[in-house]
DNA sequence: GATTGGATCGCCT
DNA sequence: GGCGATCCAATCG
């Protein structure tokens, strides 16, 4: 296992400081056919209070309790009838916050990722973005899914390493919700091809 | 028990 | 740039 493993105490923080650091970090994860791993690029942070787009703004339920557990946990949830989405839990306990991993810059085992995604040779040369930049695409290439909710994040068989800080960070609004709209909370490495979407300007 | 809407993607034009 | 696929969670009764 490498050296640099994001620990527990990295999640602990405020939601938007995690969203930050981890700009740059790379995501691995390890199955029974080898290791995939992927440089996050895009990220967006739901937070415990004032966030009318965070799922555990309406309390705790069934679907967001590991939202409520200690930071550092995955909560992976299933979304608009086919994919699902992967976060970050963060904050204290009792403090529901987390950061959605939106774009990942592919690493190694690009090609189990491609075949994951269910593409050719010919598409992924031509759009490489295909592979992991998106939510729901980033987590059919990682095979990352409900399985793995609240996982612990800090020790394989998924986790975080260190990564290399971004040269300049983009902000803009989050993408694809209705409530919470305006707040500036999604967060990117400019200039990064793999990011998920083409910032507004 | 039924209804509604969602942190999306891929295909079509 | 628009729209259909697809199914779970939440809400209401």
């Amino acid at each position: 296992m490498p050296s640099k493993v994001l620990p527990r105490a990295f999640f602990a923080r405020p939601t938007v400081k995690v969203a930050r650091a981890l700009l740059g970090c790379v995501l691995h994860y390890r199955d029974s056919r080898g290791e995939v791993s992927g440089r996050v690029v895009e990220v967006e942070a739901y937070l415990p209070k004032n966030d009318p787009a965070c799922h555990a703004a309406i309390g705790k339920t069934p679907r967001n309790q590991v939202m409520f557990q200690d930071a550092g946990r995955a909560y992976v949830y299933f979304c608009y009838g086919n994919y699902d989405l992967f976060n970050v839990v963060t904050e204290k306990i009792g403090v529901p916050g987390a950061v959605l991993i939106r774009a990942l810059e592919p690493l190694k085992g690009t090609e189990r990722m491609r075949k994951r995604r269910g593409l050719s040779r010919r598409q992924v040369e031509k759009n490489p973005r295909l592979l992991t930049s998106g939510p729901a695409r980033l987590t059919l290439a990682m095979g990352i899914t409900r399985k793995l909710n609240g996982m612990p994040l800090w020790k394989p068989p998924l986790y975080f390493s260190m990564g290399y800080r971004p040269e300049a960070i983009g902000v803009t609004t989050r993408i694809g919700i209705q409530k919470g709209a305006d707040l500036p909370l999604r967060f990117y490495c400019r200039g990064n091809p793999y990011v998920s979407y083409p910032p507004k300007k």
